[in-house]
DNA sequence: GTCTATATCCAGATAGAC
DNA sequence: GTCTATCTGGATATAGAC
C-alpha cells in the first residue's frame, strides 16, 4: 500500500512537471493572457478538467514558474559569487555559462523570457509580482559587486560597474529574446566576442 | 461647410492618433490578449462603444501598429544605408541615435518592446504576422551590409558580418526591454560603451 | 459623435458520472 | 484519476437612443 501511494506520488509529480514545462513554453511565448488553459491541458494530452486536479488555477501555474525562474536565477548567482577565483573570472565564466545554456537548453531561454515578459507586465498575479518585486534586483546587483571587485584589482574596464552589470544582463535578455524566436537552429555569436564590453582590448 | 468637413476629419485623425498611442503602451507592456479595450478607451476618456467608430476590431489597431513600427524602422534603415559617410561611421552613428532615442523617446521603447513580444507570439492578427515575416529580417540585413562593408574597409572588427549585425540588434533590444521596464528616469549606458563590439580597441 | 444597454461568445473553473 | 457537461464571468462587438 505504501508502495502504491509513493507510485501514485511519483507519478503526480511528472505529470505536474509535465505540465509545467509545457505552460512554460507557452507563457513565455504566448504570454499569460493568451495562452488559454486549454492549450495547456491540448498538449499535454489530458482534458481541460483533469489540470485542476493537478492546480487549483491557471495564476498558481504561473506563479510556480515565475518562482522557479528567480530560484534557479539566484542560485547560480550565489555560485558564482562563491567561487574561488579573480572576478574577472568570474565574468568570463559566468557570460560563456549563460550564453551556452542559452544555446543548449531550451528552457533557459524561455525562462529569461518569461521573466521579461512578467517584468514589464501589470496584468499578471499579485503573488507574481511580489516575486518579482523583491528579487528581480538580485542578479544586477550581484553582478554589479563582481564588476566592483574587478575595478579594484584593475582587471575590468574603468567604467561604472552598474553600467557594466547593466550591459552584462541586458546583453544576455536580448540574445535570449532572438533564441526564443528563432529557435534551437540559430547560432548564437561566440561569448569571446562580448569580452571587449567588459576587459581592456 | 468645406471648412466643417476638414475639421471633423483633423478631430477624427487626432482621436485616432491618441488611442493608437495609448493602445501602443498597453499592448506593448501587457500585450494583445491581456490589453482589454475597455482600458484603452478608459486611458483616452471615452466610452467603449465610441472606440468602435475609430477602429473596427482591436486587432485592427495593433495590426496598424505593427506595421507603424516596421515603417519607420526600415525608413530609418534605407536613409542609414544612403548616407554618404564611411560604414565604420553608420555605425557609430545609428548605434548612438537609437539608444539616444530609446532615453528620450517613449514610444521608441514601446515600438521595440512591441515588435519583440509580437514576433514570438503565436496569438497575434493574420495580418500583423504576415507582415513581421516579410519584414523582420530587414534591419538585420541592412546592418550585415554595413558591417561587411566596413569589413572589407577593414574599420570593423573581424568577425563574421552577420554576428556583428545580430549583437548591435539583441544588443539594443535587450536596452529596450530595460528602458520600457524601468521607465525614462533610468539612465542607460552611454553608447560608446558598446563601441568595443565592433571595432578595434 | 457619443453614450448606455445588450447580444454573443469564449474561457476559467466546477460538478458529477465513470 | 479521468472525462464530459455545465455554470459563470468577463470581454468584444453591435444596436439603438440622444
Amino acid at each position: 500500500m505504501a508502495r502504491n501511494k509513493e507510485l501514485n506520488q511519483r507519478l503526480r509529480d511528472e505529470r505536474r512537471q509535465q505540465l509545467l514545462s509545457t505552460a512554460l513554453r507557452l507563457f513565455a511565448t504566448q504570454g499569460l493572457a493568451a495562452t488559454k488553459i486549454s492549450h495547456i491541458a491540448n498538449e499535454v494530452g489530458i482534458s481541460q478538467g483533469l489540470l485542476y486536479h493537478y492546480y487549483k488555477s491557471k495564476e498558481e501555474i504561473y506563479t510556480e514558474l515565475i518562482q522557479q525562474a528567480f530560484a534557479k536565477l539566484n542560485e547560480a548567482c550565489t555560485q558564482l559569487e562563491a567561487m574561488p577565483v579573480s572576478a574577472a573570472q568570474k565574468i568570463r565564466l559566468a557570460f560563456k555559462e549563460l550564453l551556452l545554456n542559452l544555446q543548449n537548453d531550451e528552457d533557459a531561454a524561455l525562462y529569461h523570457l518569461l521573466v521579461a515578459r512578467a517584468t514589464v507586465s501589470e496584468a499578471i498575479p499579485d503573488k507574481a509580482k511580489a516575486i518579482i518585486r523583491k528579487q528581480n534586483k538580485i542578479p544586477y546587483e550581484v553582478m554589479t559587486r563582481i564588476f566592483q571587485t574587478g575595478l579594484k584589482a584593475g582587471s575590468v574596464k574603468k567604467q561604472d560597474p552598474r553600467d557594466l552589470a547593466l550591459i552584462f544582463w541586458t546583453s544576455l535578455k536580448g540574445l535570449a529574446m532572438h533564441r526564443a524566436v528563432h529557435g534551437p537552429t540559430i547560432r548564437l555569436p561566440h561569448p569571446d566576442m562580448f569580452m571587449p564590453l567588459f576587459f581592456q582590448e
